[in-house]
DNA sequence: TCCATACCTGCGCAGATGTGCAGCTATGCA
DNA sequence: TGCATAGCTGCACATCTGCGCAGGTATGGA
């Protein structure tokens, strides 16, 4: 298997056959940049303590997630406008108050591992 | 329960007692910060690879990761002191050669998700 | 009509972070 | 003893990112 790209092709190695193995297990450069993008959002203090709120708790208002994180409304309006392009939430307004919920099944399945954790 | 800090007691809520609800499946605030600082580790597309790489393939020397990765060796070195001074991976000297594995269970977890995800 | 509330946005700043380059140490082999 | 290789480190740079403040929009009630 000639897994290396031609441009590092001329390296030297230490074990041949297992950098083919590990450029088998890292797979497509883009899958790779995706996943690291949603750790990046887990990756902040405050966007985990929304979607950990998020998670169990069900639709929350903003500012209840204000009061529940000790963030100010913007802040959490930021958080959320990013967690919102990203696709992991989502708003539904009711009246003038919106509710948030998660709508990404992975980012809840990485959430899972923090509650599990949690005792 | 009164479980809002008495900080933010005085501010409004739209649904009171999901709030409460909210505090609770956040919980303590070191361990958000725990599992921040273990996302943002994860956050970075040459870290993630390397971790992927090492998760599958077992233990591989710096040269054969900066060949596998398509990094340098600084970089590649720099990212290893990162993971290992946050207790992720762990070093074994063979002569010259220096073989890195994962020794963070829950981080080995994490990365079960992205290689579960990759078909 | 007027006001309070719920949420959103733009701007500016401080702090953290990834990157490339040059150079250093240590090991193994001839 | 001399040299090439494996790996590590320090510095300087550009970049990004979270945060707070001020202000704007929209909804609902008096």
């Amino acid at each position: 298997m000639h897994l290396v790209p031609a441009d590092r092709a001329g390296r030297r190695t230490i074990d041949g056959h297992r950098v083919c193995d590990a450029i088998e297990a890292i797979g497509d450069a883009g899958h790779v940049r995706a996943w690291a993008d949603r750790f990046s959002l887990l990756a902040d203090p405050g966007r985990l303590a929304l979607l950990l709120a998020l998670d169990r708790t069900g639709p929350l208002a903003v500012s209840d997630l204000a009061v529940a994180t000790g963030m100010n409304d913007p802040a959490v309006s930021q958080a959320l406008r990013l967690l919102r392009a990203a696709g992991v939430v989502e708003g539904r307004k009711d009246g003038r108050v919106v509710r948030y919920r998660i709508v990404d099944a992975r980012v809840r399945g990485l959430l899972g591992h923090c509650a599990a954790d949690a005792g």
